[in-house]
RNA sequence: CGCGGGGUAGAGCAGCUGGUAGCUCGUCGGGCUCAUAACCCGGAGGUCGUUGGUUCAAAUCCUUCCCCCGCAA
């Protein structure tokens, strides 16, 4: 079966890489374009792009998927099915219809539950027990295709966005080779989604970040675990934001209000939060530092508690 | 050349309008205490990221390179 891939990040490189060590039959790899990235603006490579360059794949990246020029790569090189994971474009209809087997997707979610953009972090900052993949065919609707298979698994209490997503990254690789195979010899089951459960979440952005104390201090380290690696809770302390990287839970009661120092000390830094209860911050950043833990910190920038 | 912050004892910071380095914690030794992440006394520990320069004198001013971090993408 001839296999066109179509990613980008390190999600997607993932299941490429997959594939290639399982022997799929990968004849050609599309890609966002190079863009300048990083401090410097260095011209980088997709991870997609470096995976198959040092395979030997050929590597295509189109500016426009609707210009006919993708239609035309993609006639010649005759797939019999397209794999899109995290491409990071829409692609037109008559794109989806070429290959016989359609194009399936890979999602970082248990459709139809969070379509969109940043499923695995809001599973997170949800509090949900649990998240997994799914995999589907791409139909003309965002992440609304008929699912062909889902795993789960379990999100811990303090598993960060981060953390998950490379588990997710190794599921949903699996769960795409065992999808491949089950299209190949005709066993692949089709479910449509149930529409009328389907949830939708944004990408994230830093209106996210601070930490709004009036809240429970499992939220708050959802919140915090859930903007990791990016773009990372924050909270205000003096004057100063700070990164907020994890915490741990108390058993204080305080009658301060929340976002209250209650205390500061070789275990981190105390807050209150919502209805009494307070979380120990362990592990910030401060403006132009690196990441530390709070008793490093609190050695340069002695805090005292508020009255 | 996208913008900006920073590299000073094991850790975190101050010093940076130039004159041989200071604070908190840790560490070592001693003391006190029923006891303590307690307290008291004393000690060790730094080529002030690297290169070159200005100067009577540089951590402090200028320069080369390396590394870290934030923003922006």
């Amino acid at each position: 079966m001839r296999i066109v891939f179509m990613g980008t990040p390190d999600f997607a490189a993932a299941s490429l890489k997959k594939l290639l060590t399982e022997g799929f039959d990968v004849v050609g790899v599309f890609t966002q374009p190079d863009k300048p990235k990083g401090r410097g603006m260095e011209m980088a490579f997709s991870p997609v792009k470096d995976l198959a360059l040092q395979a030997g794949l050929p590597v295509f990246q189109p500016e426009k998927m609707r210009d006919g020029t993708a239609l035309a790569i993609l006639r010649e090189l005759k797939p019999d099915i397209l794999v899109v994971v995290a491409y990071g474009r829409i692609l037109p209809d008559e794109i989806l219809a070429l290959p016989a087997y359609g194009a399936i997707n890979v999602h970082g979610s248990l459709l139809p539950k969070y379509r969109g953009a940043a499923p695995i972090q809001w599973a997170v900052l949800n509090g949900d027990e649990f998240t997994g993949v799914s995999t589907m065919y791409l139909a003309h609707d965002m992440d609304a295709g008929d699912i062909i298979y889902t795993a789960e698994t379990p999100i811990g209490e303090f598993e960060t966005s981060g953390e998950l997503f490379d588990r997710l990254m190794e599921m949903g690789a699996e769960l795409l080779v065992k999808t491949l195979r089950a299209i190949e010899d005709g066993s692949a089951p089709r479910t449509p989604q149930d529409h009328a459960k389907a949830s939708y979440v944004k990408m994230l952005d830093k209106s996210l970040c601070p930490i709004d104390w009036n809240q429970s201090p499992r939220a708050v380290v959802k919140q915090i675990c859930g903007l990791q690696p990016w773009p990372v809770a924050t909270m205000e302390l003096q004057g100063a934001v700070y990164k907020v990287f994890s915490a741990a839970y108390t058993d204080t009661k305080t009658g301060k209000t929340p976002g209250s120092l209650v205390s500061a000390g070789p275990a981190g830094i105390e807050i209150a939060c919502a209805g009494g209860e307070t979380l120990r911050i362990t592990e910030l950043q401060a403006p132009g530092k690196k990441r530390m833990p709070a008793a490093d910190f609190l050695r340069g920038h002695p805090l005292k508690a508020e009255p």
